[in-house]
DNA sequence: CTGAAAGCGCTAACAT
DNA sequence: ATGTTAGCGCTTTCAG
């Protein structure tokens, strides 16, 4: 393994130049032709920067830790990841995983990460809901990421819920739809608070009453679809918002069984914009996206802000690779901050090109 | 922060002896009194131990790398993610994770991950197929995990296609089923290939001729549900082994368009046991599922017994929190490793229970 | 502009 | 059975 200390031996220099050379902070310090010399001779050396030995000198270490209760049980959990990832390396820091399955394993985990001098703590939930940090986190640095905090003890971030029941409402009246019917489900979360909100709201802009028969909430399996059939046998809607893609999958089965076609005869939007269902169905089904990369990306950026300062985002200092939507910034002071969704047009409302 | 030196010097005694205590090796060098005080002692002035100062010192970190170039569009990397950390934690490692898109990035992690002495390397992929391993990770421990290593340069487990397919069929075949029609995808995938070649077997071995017409290949969307429409129509069989779930959901599309009944008419059998289709199918699809907790779990024992020897499942130092398969030994050589999955039956297949 | 030297917290010979 | 001490590789005053 080579050292600054070989370096700087062979090059008969001191230590201190080549340290301050390879951390880029030679201003007006180092010669630069001899800085040139360094960063070459370095190269050639194989030289490799031991983070290891710079954290325990600095007494920080540039890591930040990803947790999460449902790692394993969230499909997008991927997304939050990637985008946390992304801002994460774009701004020098690595990232630990840890799927805090359990309280004695998190208190575990969490000594581990104090051993290794962990800065921030990214606490990620499956879906938008109010939660609690684990207690063993509280004084530290934390962002709440898809979900929000209870008592907004730290920042927090989650889907704006009444937006995408008003959009995906607002785009079924655009399209002309009148008689919309509402597809919930039957705990009543965040999500499903919100998204109601949002439908009700944008039938009321449009001049349209409030109907509760065009309402039903579901779980899942032959209930739920046998709920839904007698919804739409009762009411003949034009037009169906349903909270998730896999709730407006019922109303493809029922197309199916009577002979109708999504599209056309009826129009029906999901959220989620799940890969599987949305390029499955027949039609592909249009979606409501929740911004799970923007969210995760924002994440991390809030958390590094909270422990060097300064806004990764506007500061141009972390660039997402990817977003629908507009990354809020991080310095705002609202909690939980509220991210918009962008519609995925496929082909499920009339006057979608198929 | 509290060291090892405040607590020598709280009890007026040295720095050796602290360490060797809280590293639990103290077997018959410290007086076991003198050894509970000082574990008390530690514990009430909150000290932690410093992982970054011992790495620094042993040269060695504790600290594997998950990388994979799609954790964002892995449906199932949490799975497998889990699974991992899992068996990371439980060995005493933390996992960073790096979500590998682009050349670029990855060498530049890559180095990152060098100077954090990171020890060794989970490589996932999202479906089984053959891979190489990015080049700059080629003489370091590596483990590829639910992919095949093309040229066997490092070990790597994955799905046993052959016994999804055999499997698979033969549960239709036990079921009653006589006529099985295959719908598998497109491209020829190890997956595709394997769980064809698993169909035929199954039938061989019952004594019923393969016939070319029960076979389709689709890709997605309305073409594919024509497709399926048309073997359905044409052929009439009372099983249908899908490529997965999401090829499935054109067999209940049909059912429902036809007025039959999945379940008793006609049984479906899909693989990936997917949340959102499994649950939401009506009646619920029988499916396959994919090892994916067990493969991470085996990866990370695998990867961390190459850094340090022995074989951390057989030696019990690490059990699964979940498995519905057994694991395979870290300590076989067989490359890739195959892993067998198992049947979640719920009520597409005639004669199950609803 | 460059060098010398102390020390981050811990481990492991080597002493006692 | 316990203590002393020399570093691991790096950063950072402080001197020149």
């Amino acid at each position: 393994m080579v050292t600054i200390k070989d370096i700087a031996a062979k090059m008969h220099i001191s230590t201190s130049t080549v340290s301050l050379v390879l951390n880029h902070r030679y201003d007006k310090r180092v010669r630069p032709d001899l800085a040139r010399d360094i960063l070459r001779t370095a190269e050639e050396m194989g030289y490799h920067y031991n983070e290891l030995a710079a954290s325990l000198r600095k007494g920080a270490t540039h890591t930040i830790a990803f947790i999460s209760d449902q790692v394993a049980t969230t499909p997008y959990a991927g997304e939050i990841i990637h985008g946390a990832q992304d801002a994460a390396r774009q701004l020098g820091y690595m990232m630990f995983i840890i799927d805090a399955d359990g309280k004695r394993n998190l208190e575990q985990d969490l000594s581990h990460m104090l051993g290794w001098g962990v800065g921030g703590y990214i606490y990620a939930k499956f879906a938008n809901r109010l939660v609690s940090v684990p207690h063993a986190l509280n004084d530290r640095p934390v962002v709440v990421v898809n979900a929000t905090e209870r008592n907004g003890a730290h920042p927090s971030i989650a889907p704006d819920e009444v937006g995408i029941g008003y959009s995906a409402t607002k785009y079924l009246l655009d399209a002309g739809c009148r008689r919309i019917a509402y597809i919930g489900v039957g705990v009543g979360t965040l999500a499903q608070t919100g998204r109601m909100t949002g439908y009700k709201n944008a039938l009321h802009d449009a001049g349209i009453p409030f109907d509760n028969r065009l309402i039903v909430r579901v779980s899942q399996g032959t209930p739920a679809f046998e709920a839904v059939e007698r919804l739409l046998d009762e009411t003949k809607p034009d037009g169906v918002f349903a909270f998730n893609d896999a709730r407006a999958v019922y109303v493809y089965d029922y197309a199916f069984k009577h002979g109708l076609t999504i599209g056309s005869d009826l129009s029906v939007i999901g959220v989620d914009n799940h890969e599987v269902i949305c390029d499955t169905t027949v039609p592909a089904l249009t979606s409501v996206e929740l911004p799970h990369y923007e969210m995760g990306f924002w994440g991390a950026c809030k958390v590094i802000s909270m422990i060097e300062g300064g806004d990764p985002i506007t500061e141009n200092r972390a660039t997402p690779a990817y977003h629908a939507v507009t990354i809020p910034t991080v310095s705002g002071d609202k909690s939980p901050a509220l991210i918009p969704c962008a519609i995925i047009a496929k082909q499920s409302v009339v006057g979608e090109v198929s």
